[in-house]
DNA sequence: TCTGGGGTCCTAGGACCC
DNA sequence: TCTGGGGTCCTAGGACCC
């Protein structure tokens, strides 16, 4: 048996541990730049405030006072997150952490499904103490069923934050009052085609065959209608390190017309990749670059740059990366007439560090270039993030504008630390 | 005026091999 | 009516997830 431990509206529930006055109002959280929302409170979905709504669209709600805003705190976010998961640890031998919010945790031969039940329901009330942030614990044989399992578990508060499919005829109901589209694996595209054939619930998809699913979608569809089953397919692999790493930002306001501006943003971009190479001990091997004018600005001249560039030998070093991602945006013709508003390094083709292919005719000295990025890391890890930096990067620190509604970073920084008055 | 950021996996099609 | 057969590897693009 899998549980799947899903954090209820995580960025809003970490917010409320420090708000505690607003636990039963409409709360949301907005994306960087406070751009749009990306977490909402039960109440302010309760007030028809969609996921990925624009910020500018709900304002007036915010001046009207009807709901709290807060620009994201990834700080506070990531802190809280680690949190929870430790304590997840200590209710199975094995968890896999699936995202920022979600975890799945092996209950393979914990006990029958009283035992399993009782087990969850004090897992959620400990982190619920032992945090403050709500949990959804979904319990199932496969892992698809066990996320099905987690939403009822956050729908009905009857259930305690605990749902357990353990038997065909809870999974059967389970599976008829589904809405196809909240299943996981399906998305925008497939639930159009589901809806042409009059596939309304997950009930209705595990009626159809092997083949019709096949034929009409792929081999991940296939998996998910066996999931549905009861018959465990999906492993969530637990990668020794990223495949591949972005480094984005939109710009606000009008956006960035300047060659120079870009230029120092697209580095600043670089600098970060390599820095995450490295945390991951790893190289890679090719590095795209790309940057975009508004897609909502119609009557503005519009423009993408999209590079990419291979390297000779695989690398994480934060110069050469930064002099390859400049080269890209070099080769494009840049125009003070575009406006771009988002631009990004993307680093892939990445291999461990011990297992590079070297050239024969390399023109770099590795061993050099090593201990001057092993200087500058240690440098920077004791005196501040990029306090040595390529100069290309200019005086800007970090490509975060907007963001007027943040909270403190109360777990993770001492001057932000809340004081108590007596 | 204002519309996020970071990932993985699969597939189709082309280039190549014998 | 007819066009050989069987492979691998690579890549771009699209699907999905949070």
């Amino acid at each position: 048996m899998f549980g799947l431990a899903d954090c209820n509206n995580f960025f809003v529930s970490c917010e409320r541990v420090f708000r505690p006055d607003l636990r039963d109002k409409p709360v949301v959280v907005l994306s960087n730049n406070d751009g749009c929302v990306i977490s909402r409170s039960n109440e302010s979905k309760a007030m028809g405030i969609k996921m990925g709504e624009p910020f500018f669209k709900i304002r007036h709600l915010m001046e009207q006072g009807k709901v709290a805003v807060f620009s994201s705190n990834y700080s506070l976010y990531g802190d809280m997150s680690r949190r929870v998961m430790s304590m997840l640890s200590l209710y199975t031998p094995h968890l896999d952490i699936y995202s920022i919010d979600e975890a799945i945790l092996d209950f393979t031969g914990l006990g029958d499904a009283d035992v399993l039940r009782a087990h969850g329901k004090k897992m959620v009330r400990d982190i619920n103490k032992g945090v403050g942030v709500p949990i959804s614990l979904g319990i199932a044989a496969t892992k698809t069923l066990a996320k099905m399992a987690s939403k009822y578990a956050k729908q009905y508060p009857a259930y305690e934050g605990v749902c357990l499919i353990d038997s065909d005829e809870k999974r059967e109901k389970a599976l008829q009052q589904f809405p196809i589209g909240d299943v996981w694996g399906v998305g925008r595209q497939m639930l159009k085609t589901m809806t042409y054939y009059g596939v309304r619930t997950a009930w209705d998809f595990v009626q159809r065959s092997e083949n019709w699913v096949r034929r009409e979608f792929n081999v991940n569809a296939v998996r998910t209608w066996r999931e549905l089953q009861g018959i465990n397919c999906i492993k969530i692999d637990e990668l020794p390190y990223k495949k591949s790493i972005c480094m984005s930002r939109s710009f606000p306001g009008a956006g960035i017309s300047k060659l120079s501006e870009l230029e120092e943003a697209v580095a600043y971009f670089a600098t970060e990749c390599a820095r995450k190479l490295r945390e991951q001990q790893s190289c890679c091997g090719q590095i795209t670059v790309f940057a975009y004018t508004s897609r909502f600005r119609q009557e503005q001249p519009s423009d993408l740059l999209h590079q990419h560039i291979r390297m000779n030998v695989p690398t994480c070093d934060t110069a050469e990366i930064v002099h390859a991602a400049l080269e890209c945006v070099r080769r494009h013709v840049v125009q003070d007439l575009y406006s771009y508003k988002k631009a990004g390094v993307m680093v892939w083709d990445i291999v461990s560090s011990d297992a590079v292919q070297t050239l024969l005719f390399d023109e770099v000295d590795r061993g050099k270039q090593k201990k001057l990025i092993q200087a500058v890391d240690s440098i920077n890890r004791k005196n501040g993030h990029n306090v040595v930096k390529v100069a290309t990067m200019g005086e800007r620190r970090e490509y975060v504008a907007d963001h007027k509604y943040v909270s403190r970073r109360y777990t993770t920084n001492i001057n932000d630390i809340l004081e108590l008055k007596v």
